[in-house]
DNA sequence: TACGTGATCACG
DNA sequence: GTGATCACGTAA
């Protein structure tokens, strides 16, 4: 079951970044691929690690102000695709970024498109995007579309088996650097 | 550890 | 227009 749009539209992105581990993210391009999250982070624009931090709207981050349930991509570093899960209300300026899933649908075609071995998806933001086909067509797609969607396959987590620590790759966000909101399995 | 990479944004 | 910067990946 896909999940609703009032799931994303809750006011608590770090909720939401817990809540997603165990979730299903998939693609439909090709064929269909994807797998379970296994590690997210949060982002809100009270925070200066946040693309919209102080609700300063851009070209590029333009999606995050859009109501919960899109997705929000875009290029880091001119190379890697990366992609948010858009939350909240409509200009409320946050998303939850996936760092990692654990393939279980369309694996060969995965294979294919990363030329890599399957587990080595696991491994971070950049190559996730690449394994689904995500680019920046995806930017602004609804997740409750055919492109590109969340699946709830009530995978249960204990609390015991989530991780929160601080995110990766912000350093220059100086004290908003240390906040605990990267999630993990 | 270090560096390639090019889109993006704040400045004129 | 231009230059500094960057939510990464890879090799070593």
């Amino acid at each position: 079951m896909k999940l609703s749009r009032s799931f994303y539209r809750r006011s608590d992105v770090c909720e939401i970044a817990r809540e997603l581990l165990g979730k299903h993210l998939c693609t439909k391009l090709d064929g269909i691929t994807g797998g379970m999250i296994v590690e997210t982070e949060a982002y809100s624009w009270r925070e200066s690690g946040c693309h919209a931090f102080n609700n300063k709207k851009t070209a590029r981050n333009a999606m995050m102000f859009e109501s919960g349930g899109v997705a929000y991509v875009y290029k880091c570093y001119g190379i890697h695709h990366l992609i948010n899960v858009v939350t909240g209300k409509s200009e409320s300026g946050e998303a939850v970024l996936i760092r990692a899933i654990q393939p279980d649908t369309g694996t060969a075609l995965m294979q294919e498109r990363t030329g890599q071995p399957l587990k080595k998806i696991t491994a971070g933001p950049g190559k996730l995007t690449k394994a689904l086909g995500i680019d920046m067509r995806f930017n602004g797609a609804d997740l409750k579309g055919d492109l590109i969607w969340i699946e709830d396959k009530k995978v249960i987590l204990k609390s015991s088996q989530i991780i929160a620590s601080a995110r990766i790759g912000i350093e220059y966000a100086g004290a908003d650097a240390k906040l605990p909101w990267r999630f993990s399995i």
